[in-house]
DNA sequence: ATTATAATAGTCAATATTGACTAATCAGAG
DNA sequence: CTCTGATTAGTCAATATTGACTATTATAAT
């Protein structure tokens, strides 16, 4: 329901059109969703026929024409019925990095400390690019601090299990050299 | 992709039949992925179709008859090359709930604190029953922490912004408290 | 012994999602 | 001015996902 959620609240502040409304959460909202173009427009002709929205098509200049939606009052009735729905409950997130993680011991230690190197690269790039965007204004900006916050977590943990795993391997060669003598 | 990897990575351990694949996920892999009964099975078929699993038919005493798979050569490369692909890319994870916090400020401040007070308790509840939990062996206790590392984060945050409203919530009222004056 | 409820093991039609495409316009380099 | 690549605005066929169902067996209660 997320995604109706976001095309829904995007509407009730402007009326936007298809294009205008996929670009915005794919640049702003990305934390929340992962939503691509073709689902966008999907949502946006469903929630349409629902009554939900008026599309409306507009011709501006030599542009191509864009179809913009326009919440109805029913619309509206949904998106606040949907907002309260998401604010009051807890939907925990998946983390599909942990599919991983579960069969870490698959590999050897050594092999897994340098994958994880490059995973944990990506996050702090990851976490660079949010710090030095553009602060965004209102709940907007709440939604990026809940994404630092968590990126945040996500690489000290990180930095925990590398360092387990760098323990197991220490051992691992101690064992070795044991053997050797 | 993190499904396939999932049921690839179980597969690795021992052979399986469909239902005890899906049960497990569900149970203990939760926090990885959302996976529903019939995409195990469809993705199980696809995997057989595409030689990375056998299926065998297989009938215990009176119970019905399963489909039980089996990892071939290629299903075990394609494990490694899946897993390896895992360790090594960072994929944020999507908040579900932040689309709602997103347009926070559609609703009252008090409307808004009694809703995010309903989502606090259950996520509480979500911790507790996770630290309460039975626990579990080797790589799948690291997903546990991982987890609880997460809610833990999500705590401190959503009572931050709890607090944040509370004092918007004040501000207001002393402004009507003047005007009323 | 019988009925009700839960657990097991799936399937299927309907719905949602996506990769890969089209086609037009604009911005800048030469 | 014209070619190239990026941006805008969208579509479509193929794929993935799911709610709701079936059918059997175990388990517990009366």
């Amino acid at each position: 329901m997320e995604r109706r959620l976001l095309l829904l609240g995007l509407l009730s502040q402007q009326e936007m059109h298809g294009y205008q409304l996929y670009e915005f959460i794919e640049r702003d909202l990305a934390s929340c969703t992962d939503l691509k173009k073709p689902t966008a427009y999907y949502l946006l002709n469903k929630m349409a026929q629902e009554g939900w929205m008026s599309e409306e098509q507009s011709q501006e200049g030599n542009r191509p024409p864009r179809t913009v939606y326009r919440l109805t009052a029913k619309g509206e009735e949904a998106f606040l019925r949907l907002l309260k729905d998401n604010l009051s409950s807890f939907i925990p997130a998946n983390f599909p990095g942990d599919a991983g993680l579960a069969f870490l011991d698959a590999l050897e230690a050594e092999e897994a400390i340098t994958l994880l190197g490059v995973r944990r690269s990506a996050l702090v790039i990851k976490l660079e690019e949010l710090r030095s965007a553009p602060s965004h204004h209102g709940s907007l900006q709440l939604v990026i601090r809940h994404q630092e916050r968590h990126l945040e977590a996500e690489l000290e943990w990180l930095d925990e299990v590398i360092g387990q795993l760098h323990e197991t391997h220490e051992n691992s060669n101690q064992e070795k050299d044991y053997l050797n003598v």
